[in-house]
DNA sequence: AACGAGACCTGGCAGC
DNA sequence: TGCTGCCAGGTCTCGT
């Protein structure tokens, strides 16, 4: 599920918990991405959370001691549970309040992660290295023009790259690119300054909507059967291949791009 | 410095 | 019904 407007969903549905003690924590796997630390369970007793923060795909959860750090990885899930909702099989980490509310990680796939930042985890090796928000205004045309010079990947690849910029995936990567009227393959360095000034407009819009999409399913996503309304969005090219675009009619085209699923539409995308 | 491929996992689905 | 192969929203690590 999670691109960026989805963790920062999961985000502001965890708010209800700033404040609140923790009674417990329980590990149930801990083999995640990296192992998740064994000292949780007597690091965050009785501890109090005094703030939820998100930088890029990791939510924040600052505690009197020290900062957790959380990412959905591809099929990860946080929901806010009575302490008496039975774990199932792939609910990995619960933070118990002593309100009786859960926080429960659920990820199939285990590419997620539960870390142990300290204090100041800005300067955390994962978080220091990031680029820009992509919603700041210090990710700019400009700043993306400046930056995409010396880069001859496609620049689907390279926008997706979060040294550059964070918080844009798969979907939206391809999402913006066709608002943008760019070809993903186009080479990075190839992309004028008037474009790149388009394409961070569209980025920014497209992360936009989605976020205010799924403002509105906020209840269901957090909710025990869990499942954003806005998911179901229409997308113009994400997921349609072979259907007619919806500005041109041209027949949506599917490429592997470092990888990864790649969708656009050859005639309005230049 | 930058690039592409591989790696980590499980589940769902199409096709036989 | 069961098996096989492929696909999936992320991103770090490694060899070139």
């Amino acid at each position: 599920m999670p691109e960026l407007p989805e963790v920062e969903i999961t985000r502001q549905g965890l708010l209800p918990l700033v404040n609140q003690t923790v009674k417990n924590v329980v590990i149930r796997n801990a083999s995640m991405r990296w192992p998740i630390p064994d000292h949780l369970p007597k690091t965050l007793a009785s501890k109090k959370l005094l703030s939820l923060k998100r930088r890029a795909k990791y939510i924040l959860a600052q505690f009197e001691n020290g900062t957790l750090l959380l990412h959905l990885g591809m099929s990860g899930r946080i929901s806010l549970l009575d302490r008496s909702y039975p774990p199932e099989k792939h609910d990995h980490f619960d933070i118990a309040f002593q309100d009786k509310q859960v926080l429960r990680l659920t990820d199939p796939r285990r590419f997620g992660a539960v870390l142990w930042a300290g204090d100041d985890p800005q300067s955390h090796v994962l978080l220091r290295v990031l680029g820009p928000e992509p919603l700041d205004e210090a990710f700019s045309g400009q700043y993306l023009h400046e930056h995409i010079r010396t880069r001859r990947a496609a620049i689907k690849t390279t926008i997706m790259d979060g040294h550059l910029v964070v918080g844009v995936g798969n979907i939206y990567a391809s999402e913006s690119l066709f608002r943008a009227g760019i070809n993903p393959q186009l080479p990075a360095n190839q992309v004028s300054l008037a474009k790149c000034k388009k394409l961070v407009a569209t980025i920014k819009a497209t992360l936009t909507d989605a976020l205010n999409a799924g403002g509105s399913s906020l209840r269901d996503f957090l909710g025990a059967d869990g499942n954003p309304g806005y998911f179901q969005q229409e997308y113009f090219v994400y997921s349609r291949t072979g259907e007619p675009c919806k500005v041109c009619g041209t027949l949506i085209q599917n490429i592997k791009l470092g990888q990864r699923s790649t969708f656009y539409c050859k005639h309005c995308q230049k």
